[in-house]
DNA sequence: TATGAATGAGGGTTCATTCAT
DNA sequence: CATGAATGAACCCTCATTCAT
């Protein structure tokens, strides 16, 4: 690779890595763009050689994140290995709650920032960057079943919108209670829910 | 009731009911206080007499449509002639999921302002106005049981969280699907998650 | 006195001391009259009954003081008994002196918001309250000395500047020295002007 | 010199020019950054990519002013020619108030805008960009004399309060008489004052 | 006479965006 | 590619003043 474009990468995911932190911290509308490009270390004007504008940075940041989120649940829960599709699901679970208690600044990100749809947008396959069709992924894990799932898409919607609504709170706020804590009954409800679409 | 007080009155809601609109539409931050003023047809000044803030004025916003919803669930859900806490709880999220259809400007400003924190303020009683003690009413009904549930205090908050969080993507976005396809399954949810709940 | 016209006065009375206050700590134009009504416990409209606007009840305020501190200077120096002019100046200087080192808040307002113009307007006899010519004693007594002035208009003004301008320093800031230390070096001062200004 | 850094100087410079002249007119507090823009012929935001805010420029402007009085002052005075201490006071004096004259505006400005804290400080040496130590030259000429000064400190702040506050009524508004009349006046009253500190 | 709710122009300040260098 | 000075609209908020009661 050339040094210019390296140096140019570097300017690229400075900014992408200075405006995650700020907005986490402050939120997006109270980050200006001149917070960014200081913590960046480039000028006003590179900020607006890779981005459209703020916006168009947000909804990059946005994707960047929940895909690189899904991409590490699904290579360290070892999903494959479990029996049941309930099972699976709770693998992957624990290792996207863990990730979040891990990184709160991206719990506090994706939900003062994400939509369902956008989230949603930023799983499917073919979308820019994403190693794998999470959605894919899981409904063929359905399949396997022996029991078999009606409306798959309504119950991924509704657990994975439990767990990011539910997360912040908890891991952000502590509040109702700590995530260690929370997590095992996490695990009930999800199974709960599950069961409650098998036919 | 003089003349002056009830002009006054006037105004307080008329800002309180444009902003409500505003808020919900465009979003707080994209809000400005000239907006406000300028729909609810009042003087720049006039915002402050009443108002801190912009800020003050989304607290007050939230508790006051947070307890309106909750009281029209206690009152109109008609929760106590059945029989189980199931069914109970079914028939108070019946009424909140209407509602919600019915005003899916509540519904977007709830989703967008609100976090568990505020909102369980807001639920809180002898904070304000609220008529009910909406968290006590809801315990209350789980002793009457002969099944015991454990950690009430965890189940609402998920129970909360997952109304307010998919309700938001169903009813503005019709994402995944809409309202009345969602509704039975919200249902068996709940059911679901109140039952891994006993002990 | 009937008790309306009374009340009325105590009104008056509340607002100048309040607003003097204000004037004094805060300044001028950083003291609102919201400032100034709530402190003297009226009505917003009453204050528009009393005076034309702010800079109205400023003048008005400034030529009270004025004159209250000359009356005490001219009443309690006792300058009637001493030999020399220079010698009743300097008995008249140090009330004025132990007055504002005594007000800190008059020292404070007068140097703040007064200009020669206006103190020498509000010296002047016959204009408001003013109980005597300060002036014409000044000049009567200068009359009285074997040894004549010449310009005493000039001398006068020469050491009213000097006295208002250092006692502001001196006794506000203590700065260069403090208002004790100060006042003999005032004494030598006045003293040696006046002499310059014999023929 | 680029081209840029050129213009940066120029906008600058304008923006310093255009507000002493109008804090020096209409006062300070009655001068809007709005103003000040204007007649600089700059944006809104140029302002304050060079000032913190209007007490800012207030403070910067109030330093250059002084120092620039006094550097003129030590220049054009040729004080060293001089035999006593008094005459070369005498001719420092003569210069500032000849300049003070010539620029009725700086007169104004300095007399509504400083304070003796301010002023003193704006000559203590070191402190950005002043010429000489002016203190520190009056009093290495008054060591240079057989009579001793005892207060040189007290000595100097009251001749320059002296000279500031009575300035300002003479130049500015020629009460109670003009500047020529008033300058022989000025000059044996310093002397004056100075004999009155001798040993 | 006394009130205080209502006004709206104007205050200081921020900031996304542009463009000449 | 990179820069950062310059912009000016838009922001939130204050306040002297009025006027219906």
């Amino acid at each position: 690779m050339g040094k210019a474009v390296e140096n140019k990468l570097k300017k690229y995911s400075s900014i992408l890595s200075s405006s995650f932190e700020l907005f986490s911290t402050k939120g997006f509308s109270k980050t200006s763009v001149e917070d960014i490009v200081k913590k960046a270390d480039v000028a006003k004007g590179t900020f607006y050689l890779y981005f459209k504008d703020k916006f168009d940075l947000r909804e990059k940041l946005i994707i960047n994140s929940a895909q690189k989120l899904f991409d590490v649940a699904i290579e360290q829960s070892g999903y494959k290995n479990k029996e049941s599709f309930t099972d699976k699901l709770c693998a992957i679970t624990d290792v996207i709650l863990n990730e979040m208690a891990r990184q709160p600044l991206l719990t506090k990100f994706l939900r003062g920032n994400i939509s369902w749809a956008v989230f949603h947008k930023s799983l499917e396959h073919g979308r820019g960057q994403g190693k794998y069709d999470y959605i894919g992924i899981l409904k063929e894990e359905m399949g396997k079943e022996e029991a078999k799932y009606h409306d798959p898409e309504i119950m991924i919607f509704m657990i994975i919108e439990l767990i990011s609504s539910t997360s912040y709170s908890v891991i952000v706020e502590n509040d109702p209670v700590s995530p260690d804590v929370y997590k095992p009954h996490l695990h009930d409800c999800i199974a709960a829910i599950a069961n409650s679409f098998k036919e």
